[in-house]
DNA sequence: CGGTATCCCCGTCGATACTG
DNA sequence: CAGTATCGACGGGGATACCG
């Protein structure tokens, strides 16, 4: 921790305690609703588990976090200072999704996009039973081309492997397209059109698609002209 | 400037231009008001020139901050995106001021508390002519104890000698306390009545004297019972 | 599953001096 | 006034391996 600003100014004091790299994504994770190491480490894959480490109980000690375990099983949840930072992530995710345009290639990651959109299945929206849908990326490496999403009434597994069970609706996209129409740069029904994505199945699951995933808060912001 | 985070979540986009030591305290002075070198630095002064200087050419990178020149004038001013950052550095003090309570002594900087009294003069609410307020901190160390606030119609200038002037009003406060009522983690009464805060001069204007400087807009959040 | 331990590089930051 | 130049240390953080 590199020292403090010596700044009585409110803002200073919060950035003295989340302006370290990673720490803010940490936050975002854990309001996302993970709370297990493992799930947040899906959730930031490019960080090591060590700094993940070391991140939590940094916001632990900062009273942000709290480390809950029984048994065996730990979880992170946010404090009530933790739970108030909810503002500023908004409020920093819908400035980025209106002045942070363009997206890298390396930012394209399809494991993330894929456990961002199986925590925001709607499960009251999808058809009773098993639905699996599998997507392919054909401009995605081979590695990484190919999931299935297998849903059912309270739960939602994501894999990179046939799970084997038949499979209802095929998503065929760009994954560029994938992930701006995820973030809301652009809607389904534009990608749709402009065939960047594919949706092969029976006629009305193709249809309600889109609203099996609940949007992201980011995606109703307006961008700038 | 560290590799970026490679995700396509707009809080991570956003944090991969903002994360950086004292960025987003740069774009508060700006926000502040303040335009030239110079003055970002006495908001900033534990910024070296430097670092300042590179923050402020990311910044304008980022698109963030336009650098305007006229003649030998240089400013430095908020774009667009630059002024859509205030919501973000709002919702960063509004929980710092309510989770970050306590106050470290390295972080009550005389300098820094009267040049961001100085710049929040209601010039309307202090009367006409030219008023002289006396600060003295007597738990300050001798070079930093003394101050002067000289206030014209359209003017506010701070000295740490004696310009001379007659003293209207002299402020004698614990530093500390002086801080804590600047950041409105108490009002000016109570900390009257507490005898942390001394003020002498003619009874209207001693009456007077706190609506002359414009509250931060931290000081009306509520804390945390 | 839920983390630690270790290692080492390289960038960041701070300090200070200096310039047009 | 508005910065640049230089320099050195420190430690952040990435990678990887390992442990209960």
């Amino acid at each position: 921790m590199p020292a403090g600003y010596h700044q009585f100014c409110p803002v200073s004091k919060a950035m003295e305690l989340l302006d370290e790299r990673w720490t803010l994504l940490v936050v975002r994770e854990l309001a996302c609703g993970s709370e297990k190491f493992n799930d947040l480490r899906r959730g930031l894959p490019r960080m090591s588990p060590s700094l993940l480490s070391k991140r939590l109980q940094q916001l632990a000690r900062s009273g942000i976090v709290e480390r809950h375990t029984e048994g065996k099983d730990v979880r992170y949840v946010l404090t009530t200072a933790g739970q108030e930072l909810r503002p500023v992530v908004e409020a920093l995710g819908a400035w980025g999704v209106r002045w942070v345009g363009e997206l890298g290639d390396e930012d394209l990651d399809p494991t993330l996009l894929l456990w961002d959109m199986h925590r925001n299945v709607d499960h009251t929206a999808v058809p009773d039973g098993r639905i699996v849908i599998q997507f392919s990326f054909p401009d995605a490496p081979t590695k990484t081309r190919d999931w299935w999403m297998v849903i059912t009434a309270d739960d939602a597994d994501v894999c990179d492997v046939d799970p084997g069970y038949p499979v209802a609706v095929m998503v065929n996209a760009s994954l560029r397209r994938m992930v701006e129409v995820w973030r809301g740069d652009m809607t389904w029904s534009q990608a749709l059109v402009a065939g960047d994505i594919d949706v092969l199945g029976p006629e009305t699951l193709r249809r309600d698609l889109p609203r099996w995933f609940t949007p992201s808060p980011f995606a109703s912001i307006p961008r700038p002209a």
